[in-house]
DNA sequence: AGGATATACCGC
DNA sequence: CGGTATATCCTG
């Protein structure tokens, strides 16, 4: 007897062991799904870890119910490598990292249904209740099978998992587990000859069969001529093509079918081919580009991964395409991620245009159903191909992988926050490099503080690209003083006069501006201005925001909706007022301000559908608006040739955020921003309003001065104990009550400290202290650099174990996680 | 995670 | 007491 050690999707600890059925022994391979039963009822998909002939002690076993491949497995070699890393590296479980690398369509689950039994007869000894008689007549109706969570919808009631099982008792209804298949290959008609390919003899029959129903003869002759069948080079004819070129429809073809002359078939197709021409060549370099490709070229003799700095509009894109060409040449595989906003098809396109259908593009907003066609299609073939993608891609069964590029590699976005694992792509994808063998290259114009450190210290490579593209010019940066332009009377809603002017001489010669504000949304309070009261979320403690378009306070962090009051709930005054700013009311505000001037705004909500986000940029850049309102997502993504102005309407918004990486973040942020202004031959204007203006940041960014920052801001990482100086893990604590997460918290807090004395500080209560009706503590724990990292993993992972394993214990009823490198 | 079971709670 | 909301335990 074999024993196969399976992952579940599950975030539990460890794999489950389960018994191979002989008939399955010789078909099993390692890295196969599987069909498992788990728990009393549900069958889950999992996948083979390992099979051994040892059989494990101390439970009863199960068996594995079904192979889902017989033939190969559904991952590759190194994906389970990578993924325990993943899941040892971040403290999350396999299971975790399975559940968000393989594609929902690829895991089959069972789902319980619940029927009627038939010809079911009343026992007078156990009638049934008034609400089991709606629930079974409810059943006899329905048009389809139906699962509980479907009964409660139709039927409004609750707890109807206890009433079923009442109503099994008395033999009433009877569950059962269907297997739920998710993926729908999509398939495509086409249609091929009934005879053999040079068979002219049968061809000439054909046409003679035809000669008197003409557009048969068309379809006919057309259908010849397409599948190459005379020419020795057969092609497949897809009916949709066929009919296109014939002016003829499908009727006909059956037509033909019934005549025994064609035969019409349905095939499995991918849903990613590119059609487009392959119409450019490499992008010519210029001398300091092809300097810097050198230079990338001779630092990977003696490091594994190299650091590009490239300023703004230095061209890295250019060199991203020299090394992908190079790498592909030698047959190998590319990775090249990029922040899912920047991923856009100004990008897309021009590496099609130089690689055709080599490039393969993933990212979250595809259907599951197109996931799984991407990871079929790499799964299947080794061939060289570049892969584009946002986070997740970096989780794909790669082949013989050559290179992997991270462009913008500060971005926050590549650190998956909320369901484990938390991983971070960028750091994630230098692991899975090293385990192919291939370079690493992260790109950047500001790098992280992390790496800049790293690449002047000599672990990483480093390269620099100084030199701007074409007649590109840094924009000139002017920092206001909004206390002071107040109390001049300068400010007109969010704008001071500075900025308003300066919007002004931008649309008045032809150029575009844009308008940066953090906040979506109208306003991000609403008050009560008699006594001061405003309304909070229910769930949450945060303040409302209120959004204009669909005149509702909406909470940003659980989603809840709530009608602005009109009279105030405290005291009753029709004194209810909205305060700030959001980028609904700044475009507003701004449509106003410049009476003529056309608006568009780019926040999450008008970023909602498909092809809203790259609509926006498609209407901005063909220049079908002046001013383009937004949060931080037109920071990325975006080459506007026309925007010579541009407004950050707080960096203090940015600044004031309690979290060591916020001067990080926000010298990034307002530096990209500035960055749209001015390029072709103009210099541009940025505007950045604060009231703040002797912050030390901000000359850093009036000057475009990064190296001056960087220096800044490693001092102050020194100083106070940061990254990279030391190595942060976060421990979250989470409860429904407010007195048990506080002693939840000193207790979790008191046993971390017995383990790692003063490197552990907290408990503290986060910015916002109860989310979804849940209040949070945060313990932070700094490790100095040089201590070993496997060993504090352990002891946080045996320390969740040991509080979390005593029966009874309060410390069950919290939820506890550990966050590491947190952004 | 999700389900089953135990337990507390609630209206009559 | 039936019905319902909630806590706790367990999965191979
Ligand atoms: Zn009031
Ligand atoms: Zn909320």
């Amino acid at each position: 007897m074999t024993y196969a050690q399976v992952i579940l999707p599950l975030p539990l600890q460890g794999g489950f062991t389960y018994e191979v059925p002989p008939e399955a022994e010789r078909q099993l391979r390692i890295g196969a799904r599987v069909i498992v039963p788990f728990g009393r009822r549900k069958f889950y998909t999992g996948i083979v870890d390992s099979v051994s002939d040892r059989k494990p002690e101390g439970y009863e076993l199960k068996a594995i119910a079904a192979v889902l491949d017989s033939g190969s497995p559904i991952i590759k070699r190194p994906q389970i490598q990578l993924w325990n890393w993943i899941a040892d590296y971040y403290l999350a479980t396999v299971g975790e990292v399975m559940k968000a690398a393989l594609p929902a369509g690829l895991k089959v689950e069972s789902e319980t249904y619940v029927e009627p039994v038939p010809d079911f007869e009343e026992d007078p000894k156990a009638r049934l209740s008034e609400r089991e008689v709606i629930v079974l007549q409810t059943l006899d109706h329905a048009a389809k099978r139906l699962t509980v969570a479907d009964i409660e919808k139709l039927t409004g009631f609750t707890g109807v998992n206890a009433l079923i099982g009442r109503m099994i008792d008395k033999k009433a209804v009877a569950v059962s587990e269907k297997l739920v298949e998710r993926y729908a290959p999509r398939r495509e008609t086409y249609v091929r000859m009934a005879f053999g390919h040079g068979d002219t003899e049968a061809l000439h029959r054909a046409f003679d069969a035809v000669a008197s129903a003409r557009r048969q003869e068309a379809a006919l002759l057309a259908l010849t001529d397409m599948s190459g069948i005379m020419r020795g080079e057969p092609s497949e004819v897809a009916v949709k093509a066929l009919c296109e070129r014939a002016d003829i429809n499908l009727p006909i073809l059956k037509a033909l079918q019934q005549k025994g002359i064609v035969e019409i078939y349905r095939k499995e197709i991918g849903r990613f081919r590119y059609n487009g021409l392959v119409t450019a060549s490499l992008p010519t370099l210029s001398d300091p580009q092809r300097e810097a490709l050198n230079a990338i070229h001779a630092s990977w003799r003696d490091k594994n991964v190299t650091l590009l700095r490239g300023v703004t509009s230095s061209g890295k894109t250019e060199l991203y395409i020299h090394l992908i060409d190079f790498v592909l040449r030698q047959r190998r595989q590319v990775l090249y991620l990029v922040p899912e906003i920047a991923l856009t098809t100004q990008l897309t396109e021009r590496l099609q245009r130089v690689f055709g259908d080599k490039v393969v593009i993933y990212h979250s907003k595809f259907t599951d159903n197109e996931r799984v066609d991407i990871w079929k299609r790499l799964l299947c073939s080794d061939e060289p191909c570049v892969v584009i993608g946002a986070r997740s891609s970096v989780l794909l069964p790669f082949g013989p992988l050559g290179l992997v590029i991270v462009d913008e590699e500060h971005e926050t976005s590549y650190k998956q926050q909320d369901p484990a694992p938390r991983y971070n792509a960028r750091d994630t994808a230098m692991v899975l490099a090293r385990m192919h063998g291939a370079k690493t290259l992260l790109g950047s114009a500001t790098p992280s503080v992390e790496t800049y450190y790293k690449a002047t210290t000599g672990r990483f490579g480093l390269v620099e690209l100084t030199e701007r593209y074409g007649a590109a010019v840094l924009p000139e940066v002017n920092v206001v003083d909004m206390k002071r332009a107040r109390l001049r009377g300068e400010v007109k809603g969010p704008l001071s006069a500075d900025a308003s002017r300066t919007v002004a001489d931008a649309t008045a010669n032809g150029g575009q501006a844009i308008v940066f504000i953090n906040r979506r949304g109208f306003a991000p309070v609403a008050e009560c201005s008699s006594c001061g009261y405003s309304p909070k979320c229910e769930h949450c403690d945060v303040t409302l925001t209120y959004h204009k378009r669909i005149d509702r306070l909406v909470c940003h962090y659980c989603g809840s909706q709530y009608p602005l009051p009109t009279v105030c709930p405290a005291c009753k005054e029709p004194a209810i007022e909205v305060l700030g700013f959001g980028t609904e009311r700044v475009e507003d505000e701004v449509g106003a301000a410049f009476g003529g001037a056309t608006t568009l705004r780019m926040d999450l909500d008008t970023t909602r559908s498909k092809d809203s986000y790259q609509q926006i940029i498609n209407d901005f850049s063909g220049r079908k608006a002046d001013i383009l309102i937004g949060t931080q997502m037109v920071t990325k993504g975006l080459d506007f040739a026309g925007v010579s102005a541009v407004v950050i309407l707080s960096a203090d918004a940015l600044l004031n955020v309690p979290d060591f990486r916020a001067s990080e973040r926000a010298f990034n942020m307002m530096e990209q921003v500035a960055g749209r202004a001015g390029r072709r031959g103009t210099p541009g204007h940025v505007i950045i309003q604060s009231y703040q203006p002797a912050h030390p940041v901000l000359p850093y960014v009036a000057s475009h001065d990064y190296l001056g920052f960087y220096s800044y801001e490693i001092e102050e990482r020194r100083k106070f104990l940061y990254p990279p100086f030391t190595r942060i893990i976060y421990i979250y604590i989470k409860h429904r009550d407010p007195r048990e997460v506080d002693s939840i918290a000193v207790a979790y807090t008191h046993a971390l400290r017995q383990l790692f004395g003063n490197r552990v500080y907290g408990p503290e209560e986060p910015h916002v202290g109860r989310i979804q009706q849940l209040y949070i503590r945060k313990i932070m724990l700094k490790i100095e650099t040089e201590a070993s990292m496997t060993k504090v993993r352990t002891i946080l992972r045996d320390l969740y174990e040991r509080m979390h394993s005593v029966p009874g214990s309060p410390i069950r009823s919290a939820q506890i996680y550990y966050d590491v490198d947190p952004m």
